[in-house]
DNA sequence: GTCTATATCCCGATAGAC
DNA sequence: GTCTATCGGGATATAGAC
């Protein structure tokens, strides 16, 4: 979900509409989807508000009925794949298996979500950093820390257990993962030859037999 | 160097110049400097002119003096960094040691380049992909193509040798290795405690083991 | 080599008709 | 829910004085 108080919606004024079928809602990820493409693709900046009405098929004033501004659109998209990225890893960790399986796991699910969320991934990649220092994003700097917390936690069990290394800096060794993962839907293209499957199994095994003791 | 054709500078018109003492070069290296540490931190489309002149104690009109656009400076700082970096590549391969040996070398001297070049790299990671697709910036997809051919034809000794597990996929391992060393500079930060021997020392734990038979 | 001043363009966003 | 029409602002770049 949006963070808290915000309006991505501008408030509908009646209370009876008379025409859906399709909800505003499903128009709206209509939307948002096109967006998320094009500021994966080009950069949040150099998107333009009439570019998106353009591929959506409308005028860029249009896009204001649905939206209050370029900005509430990346908020929505970048929440949302927080939202969607922290349940899956607690998916995962719920799980209660091994440090080796678990880390596993977080890798995979993080490389699965490159299908669906390919543009959004690019657009946390790329817009992160710039964005967190406005109050209205500040919710990234805390995914930010859960998901570190999250990984570290399982790097340093493994330590413990005796499955990984002694000799890795949990914390280095996060963000070598993490941007390991997170960067392959840079070049990954989804319905192409190259099978998720196929990068999965090739980042587990170098990842996970460079952090394991032999 | 710059891209064949290019006139970086504007032409001088006299042919003996009064004052230099410190050269126009240097002055350019100057503002190049300036420009490519804002490219790198808020992106190259969110950074204007006038905030390079600003940093620079000059007005925005007063740059156009030494560049002929904000496009002109990116491509020299790319230019030059790309240069750089195929000449340290050709270092390394020369040395003519086994693929253990030169892949360990090529992982330490891209990380090494981060303390020296860490914004020319950020602007390379953030800004490539979109510019490769202008004709100008075309050299971009033919440096590519060569960093790709040193890297996988040394993990296909590799695996030749007996060294690297024949499991792995050159081209995706490629990718990976590339993808993390490239990466690392977002959060290194030039000067801090975390020292470029730490991180290389972690890194290169990670990956060599993750391609080696054990 | 820098400043003054400005041309030209396109951005995000709004108001109100339909 | 989309279009028409437009605002106010800020972008890159230029011409010429100093």
């Amino acid at each position: 979900m949006a963070s808290s108080g915000r309006t991505t919606r501008r408030a509908s004024k009646g209370k009876s509409e008379t025409r859906p079928r399709r909800g505003e809602a499903v128009r709206q990820a209509e939307l948002l989807a096109i967006a998320a493409d094009l500021f994966a693709d080009r950069g949040y900046v150099a998107t333009t508000v009439r570019d998106i009405a353009d591929e959506a098929g409308i005028l860029s004033g249009s896009l204001y009925h649905h939206f209050d501004s370029k900005e509430s659109m990346i908020d929505e998209i970048l929440s949302t794949f927080l939202e969607q990225t922290l349940s899956s890893y607690e998916a995962v960790i719920a799980e209660g298996k091994g440090p080796k399986e678990t880390f596993e796991g977080l890798v995979r699910t993080s490389l699965e979500s490159m299908v669906e969320s390919r543009s959004a991934i690019l657009i946390y990649q790329n817009e992160g950093r710039f964005l967190a220092a406005q109050p209205r994003f500040s919710y990234l700097t805390g995914a930010h820390e859960k998901f570190e917390k999250m990984w570290t936690d399982v790097l340093k069990k493994g330590v413990k257990s005796g499955e990984f290394r002694d000799t890795i800096d949990p914390k280095l060794v996060y963000r070598l993962v993490r941007d390991t993962v997170w960067t392959a839907p840079r070049w990954y293209r989804p319905g192409g030859s190259l099978k998720p499957e196929k990068i999965i199994g090739q980042y587990l095994a170098v990842l996970v037999d460079g952090v394991s003791k032999h």
